[in-house]
DNA sequence: CAGATAATTAGACAGTTATCTAAATATCTA
DNA sequence: TAGATATTTAGATAACTGTCTAATTATCTG
């Protein structure tokens, strides 16, 4: 259950960008010209972002014709909650396992 | 409620020492030669680490003497934990507030 | 006060990152 | 196949970050 959290997770979401486009797509899925346009940003480093976004597998994307969409992956979110839960969230409580990193 | 979270605790969050760091200290306050001592690292740099743990607000220090204690702020912690649900944890459920744009 | 201890600040440096423009790849359609 | 559209890749560059050593500040004690 130890849900491990890889630093490129954290690293990833040390970009206030990138925390918005993850925002964004907790409304669904979108192309990546539909979250492109909502920047004030070249395609190049949208594109960038997706796949820091994609490698730290926060999403995963799919080809429809020419576009691609790209979805959250919630699985490994989860598993950051569940980090912070693990540091923060049990103050005082029962020492359970703990997973370094 | 809108918890709003600086972007100084996310790029905290980025860097494994600083993750470790706060887990040590959920075992209860420690000094900063305490903590140092766990790492293989000089205690100018663990300085640099706990200043930017301290500059996200994830920390709280207090000096006793020639020692100065480190201890974790958990109510900042608990607006990182609340963002990522926002975003994350609520996919597929009840639509309950969400921000907009 | 002088010396010891704890921790931080200052300054330098190598490695990383975010951004851009230009070029390339992939797909669709006429 | 040629052209248009959507997106990525390549390469360059400025800014940022993590680390170090040396120096400084703060505190305690004899």
């Amino acid at each position: 259950m130890a849900a491990i959290v890889h630093n490129e997770v954290f690293k990833a979401l040390a970009d206030p960008t990138r925390r918005e486009i993850l925002r964004l797509l907790g409304h669904g899925e979108q192309s990546a010209g539909q979250l492109a346009e909502r920047f004030d940003m070249s395609k190049p480093s949208m594109s960038h972002h997706f796949s820091v976004l994609k490698q730290a597998d926060l999403v995963q994307s799919r080809r429809e014709g020419q576009q691609i969409f790209y979805s959250l992956n919630t699985t490994v979110v989860q598993d950051v909650l569940t980090w912070l839960w693990d540091v923060f969230g049990s103050r005082g409580e029962t020492q359970a396992s703990r997973d370094p990193t």
